[in-house]
DNA sequence: GACAATTGTTACACAGTATAACAAAAAGGA
DNA sequence: TCCTTTTTGTTATACTGTGTAACAATTGTC
């Protein structure tokens, strides 16, 4: 299997084929089921040879996870950001602002809710952001607290996730100001306060 | 394919046939990832004949629907009863029996999150809660309210179904008074002061 | 231009799905 | 109990998709 160094080092036909293997599988999620994708299907879409698909991944769910990871990482730190704004009154911005960076990257979250394989890479997504979550509601709780701060993070974090999922299933209606303001009643505000009371 | 009547008129030699099936593949995804779960090998474990799943059964989707389906339903039911209950005060006693329920059938459960391919079953799953939670907020909602109620109900049957898997994974613990707790607070209590107040 | 790395072509082994035809066993009614 | 119907088992076969091997052709790099 080619090297897999730094981008820049890396020969140009390797990332050239790579690039091509995941267009064309995102253009392949897209119009259809991930589960019926085959590999053959696959690069006969992209115009390379078969084997070559062997000769960089070892699965389809790699190659997927490849496109998703790519733009996970930018979504967490947008959250990262918003979450170290303890000045309350901008948080409405900052909600805003992950609605229209989804918006933007409309084909990747599309894709990271269609297809079932993407679940694993779910699952790390919102391991993630309930940890930065976390962080936020651990100074909050009080000594006896009923709700302990790793299910207040996870409950945050996969609401999140709900609330996007929604959103994109509702063709992005309403607009990311509104979705912003939502977010932050029902969800930071909402956990926060029962963190703090309960 | 052999005729899916009432139970009870249905012929033994089938009822017998789906129910070890089903037991087979119970076992099977509780011991190994369900996605590496081949017909022939369930049909083995099962000691019947490979042809025979497809007489019944048109893949292993199918037959997990199937198994899922039996479950689900009761765990609605339990919902509803705690949804119609106005008396705030009772509301702990009644999530508490939520998670007795879930303690009492461990294994549907743990299924239900384990593999990828109930994915659409637990969509289902959400919907149904989802609707049952949506009339509940209906009726607090103020007429220029930020949240519209659709989003409020599936947060709150994804937020459930999310503290359900954090306690199977967490081996369920704390128990299921304290669980009880936690999701009156978390969920019911924070989502309703969110609708009514924004 | 020479060498190294990558990609393409062809062939093949293998596992899993799905079906067909016929034999064996079990259920149910007279 | 006998007879009929239905279900299950056995064997064979076609088909799709995965994964690898050997070697030729192409492309990048020094």
């Amino acid at each position: 299997m080619p090297k897999k160094n730094t981008p820049v080092k890396m020969d140009p036909r390797v990332r050239r084929t790579r690039r091509i293997l995941r267009e064309a599988l995102v253009a392949l999620i897209l119009e259809k089921d991930y589960a019926s994708i085959s590999i053959r299907e696959l690069t006969d879409r992209a115009e390379v040879a078969y084997i070559t698909f062997f000769r960089h991944y070892e699965s389809l769910d790699q190659l997927l996870m490849e496109v998703l990871d790519e733009g996970m990482g930018e979504l967490l730190v947008h959250i990262e950001v918003l979450a170290k704004q303890s000045d309350t009154s901008r948080l409405e911005t900052e909600g805003r602002l992950i609605f229209e960076y989804i918006q933007q990257k409309g084909d990747l979250f599309r894709i990271l809710f269609k297809s079932q394989s993407a679940a694993r890479i779910r699952k790390s997504v919102v391991r993630n952001i309930a940890a930065v979550f976390q962080n936020s509601c651990a100074p909050l709780q009080r000594p006896n607290s009923q709700i302990p701060v790793k299910i207040a993070g996870n409950h945050m974090a996969i609401s999140l996730l709900a609330l996007i999922e929604w959103w994109i299933e509702n063709r992005m209606s309403p607009p990311p100001s509104q979705m912003g303001k939502i977010y932050k009643a029902l969800i930071i505000d909402a956990t926060i306060g029962a963190v703090a009371l309960a």
